[in-house]
DNA sequence: TTTATTCATTGCAATATTACGATTAAGCAG
DNA sequence: CTGCTTAATCGTAATATTGCAATGAATAAA
């Protein structure tokens, strides 16, 4: 039905769920990217270096802004986006956390 | 349109957003979780530790499966699953090297 | 052979996502 | 105030995802 069933999982099942699912859009992982090399950008930036139409960049960076991994500030006409670099570091503990799990043994199985 | 526009981005940030976007359901985050813990497991034992019906659990490791991040091995009646170790580390390394970017200084911004 | 068991596949309904044109809101320049 | 720029929002079309009942395929047990 195209609806998660986020009641059956843990909280920090769903935590990282939510922040793969940002994840997982290529325009996503791209504005992320920019912002990292520029450290601050404003939305024409984004616009034209990736090459969506403004509502659409416009949108993914609400998703963004929603999860709290990026932070907007406006000067002016434009806003300036930037990394919070807090939840960025909660977010990359979650998935190092993950990553770091390894198999108890290493089982004779395929 | 809901068709995501991947020609407009690299390789890499089409594959770092296809993994993410398996990692982007907490049931997947649940399956990989217990493959871990258990280090092989049937499908049978997921639908009874996660509370999906079996034609949902199987095809959220049909997902894992077409990535590459599990394999699984049919075992008379049942199938035995399990992380792909080669892969994991494939993909353990894009995200840690995406998480390791910085700043190139702390801006005033924001 | 008949019956269970286990998992994959099909088909469908409900919902979510992606993308963008059109419009709106708000600041700035003249 | 008028016009320009920038970005958010609205509305909508196209496509994707999630979930499950029903069914199918294959092996094991009787």
């Amino acid at each position: 039905m195209g609806l998660t069933k986020s009641e059956m999982f843990t909280d920090e099942q769903n935590k990282m769920a939510l922040i793969a699912k940002a994840f997982g859009h290529p325009a996503r992982i791209a504005i992320l990217q920019h912002l990292f090399k520029i450290n601050s950008c404003v939305c024409g930036d984004l616009v034209n270096e990736i090459g969506l139409a403004q509502p659409t960049i416009s949108q993914h960076l609400k998703e963004l802004k929603n999860l709290g991994i990026i932070k907007g500030d406006i000067s002016g006409t434009s806003v300036c986006y930037c990394i919070d670099q807090d939840e960025w570091q909660t977010i990359k503990h979650i998935f190092i956390q993950f990553f770091e799990q390894e198999t108890i043994e290493n089982g004779t199985c395929c």
